[in-house]
DNA sequence: CGAACTTTGTGACTTCTTTCACAAACTATT
DNA sequence: AATAGTTTGTGAAAGAAGTCACAAAGTTCG
């Protein structure tokens, strides 16, 4: 990798790429040039290569990219191979729902530990994880070298929850709450909301041509 | 609205104003600047006011923006005050699960129709509708005025639906399925990828520091 | 009413991202 | 081994988005 500074935007598209030259690699083709996997990704050619720059040189200059190499080095490059542990907050019906969503192991992450502050909730069992106090949430992100928080609970609860990570030490907040949360740069927040993105379709409808 | 193009982030910015403001008006709170409308935000008063620029002048020198009068041009320019109809395609965990999330008719959109090509699953009442076959689609698009797709079915099948899709009419496709999806320009896909949001994050994880 | 203060709206500037375009590197072919 | 054809990697140019900074407009207060 050299010393530039690399977009958000390019390591979206970089799980793109991996995922292309996975499938490719499957299907036992060899090689595949910028503008190739470019037309099977919707991007060009010279942003793919862009893109691959920024940490590294893999290809060869007249036949392209090896998709067995291309694809380990992705793969590298995007820690595919380590293993982080996980840890939810709020177990109402978003939080139980990720509990026993399995995309999560594919993507290296283990859900460890579960929190809620509704008495009724700690103690049961959810997909194989005992629910904990929110009191416990500090001494067990230690124990269990959580270093991804997810924040299921409402929008009134969430900056709350925000604090207790940070100050718990995790590194990353996976927000399902649609608000802004306040927390030092160190930390990591990926907000994902549905809303927002049917907001955005409304838009679209009503603005559209 | 002035002739310039409005950046995507922009809109995605209006979202969190009205909430903002709609929070503000329902405590009564008649006026908000900029500055102080940009650190509930966390962004900067030169964003915002930049943001809103985009759509005409809303505010007033020396006080600031009247909330309840915000909150109706946002409401405007977003379309809250218009309903959409939507159709699923795919009844699977997702799809199933799509048809009871209660989130949609809060944004104004309004599952009126869900498809799938499993014999097994046609005709099968879910969420108060009747599943019915892909084969029918474009029949029930025009009949319906469905003007949102959403795809839930597996990667594999994601295109053949997107194209089926894409002849029936509709004007935006939700897109859960990881792949990238070839349609017109005329037709807004939004993909929503959760796997994407993970990735990202054991990036952020392997890369930090 | 006038001075001091606040806040908007918007061009100019900066920074970030994408596209262009071409020399250099490699492959294929005769 | 020489020629023709591909394709990479990357600076330079173009384009998009965000920040700055300030005149103009409005408010407050003595």
């Amino acid at each position: 990798m050299n010393g530039k500074k690399v977009p958000e935007t390019t390591i979206s598209r970089l799980f793109t790429y991996l995922r292309e030259v996975t499938e490719l690699a499957n299907l036992n083709i060899k090689t595949i040039s910028s503008s190739e996997l470019g037309e099977r990704t919707n991007l060009s050619d010279a942003q793919v290569r862009k893109d691959l720059g920024y940490f590294g040189q893999f290809g060869v200059s007249g036949s392209g990219y090896d998709t067995q190499e291309l694809k380990k080095a992705l793969e590298r490059i995007l820690g595919k191979n380590k293993t982080w542990n996980v840890g939810v907050v709020g177990v109402g019906q978003l939080g139980s729902a990720l509990l026993s969503y399995s995309g999560f192991a594919k993507h290296g992450l283990e859900i460890v530990a579960a929190f809620d502050s509704d008495p009724k909730r700690i103690g049961k069992k959810l997909g194989g994880i005992t629910v904990q106090g929110v009191d416990e949430l500090a001494k067990t992100v230690d124990n269990k070298k959580i270093s991804i928080g997810i924040i299921a609970v409402s929008a009134e609860g969430a900056q709350e929850v925000a604090d207790k990570l940070t100050e718990a030490g995790v590194n990353c907040i996976l927000n399902f709450a649609p608000v802004n949360l306040n927390v030092p740069d160190r930390i990591k927040v990926k907000d994902v909301d549905l809303s927002h993105e049917l907001e955005t379709l409304s838009y679209f409808l009503v603005n559209r041509k």
